[in-house]
DNA sequence: AAATTTTACAACCGCGCAACC
DNA sequence: AGGTTGCGCGGTTGTAAAATT
């Protein structure tokens, strides 16, 4: 049986988003959450498959997302993963929550991988060089560097039979781990509605968006809540990037 | 200044996994 | 138990912007 990709419909949109296509899927998501990505499109009258959608907010819409301008600290923890793990960027991006998955990939690509090269093969023309330092750069090497980040040396001191850590280690993405965090925090606090499930799912859009929020002019052809329901799961936000599209 | 090449990054695609029925 | 579905991951592509010739 073959799987029915989820663009096949004709008619959906695909390429980059306009900025029309943004505060939709934006409002959409703030006042609803993301229940259903496969079915989302429809009720935010979008002409986008879930996954377009899905890949939109995760990469470039939610908040808390940094842009560019990587720190030293963080190019380091991204260099240091990847020795140890290979290509796990949801694994790397866990440990870097304001990065996605997506963006330290390409940050790798266009600039880390040569630097990392480069580091390597300073370190090889030292004499104790190792064998696996030879390795293809997205190859798993077993030995860590030295100079580990302190997060890094935390989990080799977790699993101290294996220097480098298994995947299990890292049983979170950052989505994940943000609707966790988020939801026993809420958990704790009350036993309100901010603990349904829907709500639990959605935790960090509230955790995000504090405050009155309504945006009138955009209008909901569908939705899969009643209004009463969705006074109860909203909240607002007033990032300024978000702000100046209603202005 | 124009043409070409390189870089950066947004977005797409296919696959595997897990949950559900 | 096996089929179906949705989600998330990693590889790859397309293209705009920047750098170079």
């Amino acid at each position: 049986m073959a799987r029915t990709p989820c663009c096949e419909k004709s008619g959906l949109k695909k390429g980059a988003w306009t900025p029309e296509e943004d505060k939709k899927l934006v409002s959409y998501i703030k006042r609803y959450g993301h229940w259903n990505w496969r079915e989302l499109p429809k009720f935010a009258g979008l002409s986008r498959c879930g996954k377009s959608c899905r890949l939109r907010w995760m990469n470039y819409l939610r908040p808390n997302i940094k842009r560019g301008n990587y720190s030293r600290e963080e190019e380091e923890i991204i260099i240091n993963m990847h020795r140890a793990l290979g290509n796990k960027w949801a694994t790397i991006a866990a440990k870097l929550p304001e990065r996605t998955d997506n963006e330290i990939k390409n940050h790798w690509h266009t600039s880390l991988k040569k630097r990392s090269k480069q580091i390597l093969m300073e370190s090889e023309s030292k004499p104790q060089t190792s064998e696996s330092s030879k390795q293809e750069s997205s190859e798993p090497s077993n030995l860590l560097p030295n100079t580990l980040p302190s997060i890094f040396q935390t989990l080799e001191e977790d699993s101290p039979l294996s220097p480098v850590p298994s995947l299990s280690d890292f049983s979170f993405s950052s989505t994940d781990e943000y609707s966790t965090v988020l939801s026993d925090k809420v958990a704790e606090s009350s036993g309100d509605f901010w603990t349904e499930s829907y709500v639990e799912a959605n935790s960090y859009i509230q955790e995000s968006f504090p405050e009155t929020w309504a945006y009138p002019e955009i209008l909901f052809p569908l939705s899969p809540f009643s209004l009463e329901e969705s006074f109860c799961t909203y909240r607002s936000y007033e990032e300024d990037n978000f702000m100046e599209w209603f202005n």
